[in-house]
DNA sequence: GAGCGGTATGTGAGCGCTAACAGCGGGAGA
DNA sequence: TCTCCCGCTGTTAGCGCTCACATACCGCTC
């Protein structure tokens, strides 16, 4: 490795001189743009290698206008739903040059504003966002940004620009439709103490809503924040049905709080399904493999990053202008936990 | 919102123009940097405010030759150990100007060499990197880079400039220590069919030597790859329980997989830890809430990230040349699934 | 052999910002 | 009164790359 000088960091200028072609050519052969002929790339590419050389994107960026990064703003990467739409927009984004930068908010408005800021100021070609609720400032700035912006997993709300999701209010009344058809008459709900969790507040209120089409309301309702989700669905449960015995349904605002539920009821050998039913949302692959399992409502968590993916990467051919709106439909997986009909 | 031009993006000059001062002391105020008078800031910071401007960080970084990015590279989000190790480093980093940035290697060394391409190409003042093993071309770069290098998790190895981690090696043979003491004799491993999870495989190897001592051998073995952990342990623990019927220890390589041997287990109603132990690893905070707690060993997740991210932000005061190298030590947490001796 | 189209390379300007330094007024000290 | 210095503001010159264009050279055709 033929590193003579003192470690200057290498420019274009230094691949260029030592193969004895302008800075320009050396700039077509890295980035594949432009007739160069055989002989000249490879030697350039040679060059390159040799030296260690590693583009400037800095640089790059400032005079092309153009930054190959996706900006993507999601309150959190600790329960599982968020990895798995990771997982979705890098599936898509691997086929472009485009690359995701992920930024948490863990559920906090004013975080949301500031990661806002920062990936602004690197000029993103796309912004991933999740939730439809933002503060003015978020909202200003994005408007004033001219960059594409889609809002995922909810569409109870009005995008700023483009939008993928489900209707979480929907999911909660599909969800209590299933419930009451299935005879279950005392319900109770738990979930977490989030006020920012908008998603799990529309489930909450569409679940509610349905009830009262059918004259019912939650017997009681439990919240929780922090500590194992497996754990805190455990004594939540057991917290429920030691105050309100003749509860006969838990609906979970997760999978994870409802499959620890679901091990306290069968570990307290209740009859689950015939005396009591429980629920979760989210269709959490990672609990396959417990015992029972546990009802449940996809959220389309993998389509949901695919098809924002595709959007900001132009795949997606939206008409011509204004955003594209994308409504996806969850569906029922009964699971073990609710009587048959 | 004053923005009568056909939408241009704004730039400094477009503040100064609006408030009447240099785009110098624009950048002066928008960067608390150097003297600016207090009405002057005011003046700065309300224009600022009402044209909705986002400095570009892309010139900036170019012109100060600074990037307050700080490149993480890890294998996977969607197992819970690294989500974990993020979080160290974010509660690090919040209280400082730097950004984590991070990518996904998916195990793959190849994919780890053009992640870091990408991330070196934007010249990040520091990077965090899962692991000791790089190919010579990710080497090469990382040595050329000048760019700090914290390489996390693992210590066993000799690492390019800093270190934080555990010995998985030292991990292994201390499990396999416990185990033997607690008397048993015909164990079996359960593990990832992943020839890149070094740290996966250093703790198989420290377990064996650790068995050999004593005069012992692996009765059986199983890999998997891929799917729902929880399922696939419950899969392994029978194919295995079925193959070698004599087995009376199960070791698992990390504790997803081992929850689900253990569900099974005790659907089976085993005798746990009486005829057959289990053990994992990571101690996944996760399980709580399992009826049983299953033995594991904890890997320092977010201590690890911690002290990465520590050394980054020079927070971490290392004498003075020369990289750090932090050895942290995993402690046994025997459970409920392991004989008391 | 002048004119043409095409391929392969080079040239100059400038992306939006910041480092370094230069200026400028005014109060303190000689 | 003349410095000297300090607090504040402006000026100049790039950072390392890419864009748009200019140029050189080749083989054709008519």
């Amino acid at each position: 490795m033929p590193s003579y000088q003192p470690k200057r960091p290498l420019t274009l200028r230094d691949v260029s001189e030592a193969c004895g072609v302008s800075e320009m050519t050396v700039s077509r052969v890295l980035r594949n743009r432009g007739d160069v002929s055989a002989p000249t790339r490879e030697k350039v590419l040679k060059a390159a290698r040799s030296l260690g050389y590693v583009p400037n994107k800095i640089a790059g960026a400032l005079a092309s206008q153009r930054v190959n990064l996706v900006g993507v703003i999601i309150p959190s990467l600790s329960n599982m739903v968020f990895p798995e739409v990771m997982t979705g927009i890098s599936e898509v984004l691997d086929g472009t040059d485009l690359q995701p930068v992920v930024g948490v908010t863990n559920y906090s408005p004013d975080r949301e504003e500031s990661v806002l800021y920062e990936m602004l100021s690197w000029r993103p070609s796309g912004l991933i966002i999740a939730g439809l609720e933002h503060t003015d400032a978020s909202r200003a700035m994005l408007a004033q940004s001219n960059v594409p912006v889609v809002e995922i997993m909810d569409i109870d709300g009005t995008p700023l620009d483009s939008a993928v999701g489900i209707s979480h209010r929907r999911a909660g009344r599909q969800m209590a439709e299933a419930i009451v058809a299935a005879g279950y008459r005392n319900i109770a709900f738990l979930g977490t103490q989030m006020p920012n969790d908008h998603r799990a507040r529309k489930r909450l209120e569409g679940f509610e809503e349905e009830l009262a089409r059918h004259g019912l309301s939650l017997v009681d309702r439990e919240f929780y924040s922090g500590g194992s989700a497996l754990l805190k669905g455990r004594e939540m449960t057991q917290a429920i049905l030691q105050r309100s015995p003749e509860t006969d349904f838990l609906y979970y605002s997760n999978d994870m709080i409802g499959a620890g539920g679901l091990l306290y009821c069968l570990d307290a050998g209740l009859d689950v399904p015939g005396k009591i039913g429980l629920a979760g949302f989210n269709g959490t692959e990672l609990l396959d493999g417990i015992s029972r399992k546990l009802a449940t409502m996809d959220a389309c968590r993998l389509e949901i990053g695919r098809r924002a993916a595709e959007i900001i990467s132009g795949k997606h051919s939206t008409g011509t202008a204004g955003g594209a709106f994308i409504e996806l439909f969850p569906t029922l997986q009964p699971g073990d936990t609710i009587r048959k009909i």
